[in-house]
DNA sequence: ATGGTTGCCAAGCAA
């Protein structure tokens, strides 16, 4: 059995020890975590080792963004694409020695606010990184290897159920048509499965995210999915299992994201 | 309609 987790960490130093909470509570294989917040020789590398997760990939950079895939089983790191063109460092791909399967590590830009590229270009970007991540889709070569899996913070809520309130949220940033369409082209571009929405079927809730901007989360539940997880064909068919850990919103010094959890019989 | 919060790093940007 291989375990892995996604967790926008929001930045990973002020953090530790949540991270450090969630791995010794979990236990899983593999840790993704997206907008790191640092740059790779700031990363705690240390800390994770002395808990058993002694392979990291690190994709930093200073102050902003920044993924990185830590694990207790030993990984190759294979590439970091820039989707955006623009140097930020938002992907980062691992091959788990053994048995092969990749974990494509991805933290999608958030968008900006206004849903419109010609008034808003951080808009267009983030459809353009989408568009470029199928373009990358379409290359994977399926044949040969344990499969794909992709992983992290996707910034788009694609569902009606992924959303506290479909129609109150239509045009804003993260569950606009628009969005949810690119996405739908990345999906299918490689078949790609929603493994999260195999174990928690539409429509119910799901939830990864509730905004710092609310006093109290659980009051009004306005959550959205934005962190997915979501694998190639073959490797879906391995999930045996699904999980979030919702109560590490409430953890002190939250992330305003939680942790998802994929089990997969390999 | 607006503003609400957080982190980085020391002003404003990104989310």
């Amino acid at each position: 059995m291989i375990s892995v987790a996604t967790w926008n960490i929001n930045s990973v130093r002020l953090r530790l020890p949540i991270v450090e909470r969630f791995l010794q509570e979990e236990a899983v294989d593999v840790l993704c975590l997206q907008e790191i917040k640092c740059q790779e020789h700031q990363f705690p590398y240390e800390a994770l080792a002395a808990i058993g997760y002694k392979h990291t990939a690190v994709h930093g950079q200073k102050g902003y963004h920044g993924v990185a895939t830590v694990s207790r089983l030993p990984l190759r790191e294979y590439s970091r694409h820039d989707w955006q063109a623009n140097g930020e460092a938002r992907h980062v791909g691992v091959e788990l020695e053994g048995s092969g399967m990749r974990i494509d590590n991805v933290y999608v830009p958030a968008g900006g606010d206004e849903p419109d590229r010609d008034k808003n270009p951080k808009f267009g970007q983030k459809l353009d990184f989408l568009g470029r991540m199928t373009e990358w889709a379409n290359d994977i070569d399926g044949a040969d290897h344990a499969g794909t899996l992709i992983v992290g913070d996707f910034n788009i809520a694609p569902l009606p159920s992924d959303v506290w309130g479909h129609k109150q949220l239509l045009k804003v940033v993260s569950h606009t048509p628009i969005e949810c369409e690119t996405l739908d082209r990345f999906k299918s571009a490689h078949d790609w499965v929603d493994v999260g929405r195999e174990f928690i079927k539409d429509p119910e809730r799901y939830y990864s995210w509730w905004s710092y901007r609310s006093k109290d989360h659980k009051a009004n539940d306005r959550g959205r999915r934005l962190d997915h997880m979501w694998a190639t064909p073959k490797l879906a068919t391995k999930a045996s299992g699904h999980r979030l850990r919702e109560d590490a919103r409430s953890w002190e010094k939250p992330s305003d994201h939680i942790p998802l959890i994929t089990e997969f019989d390999l």
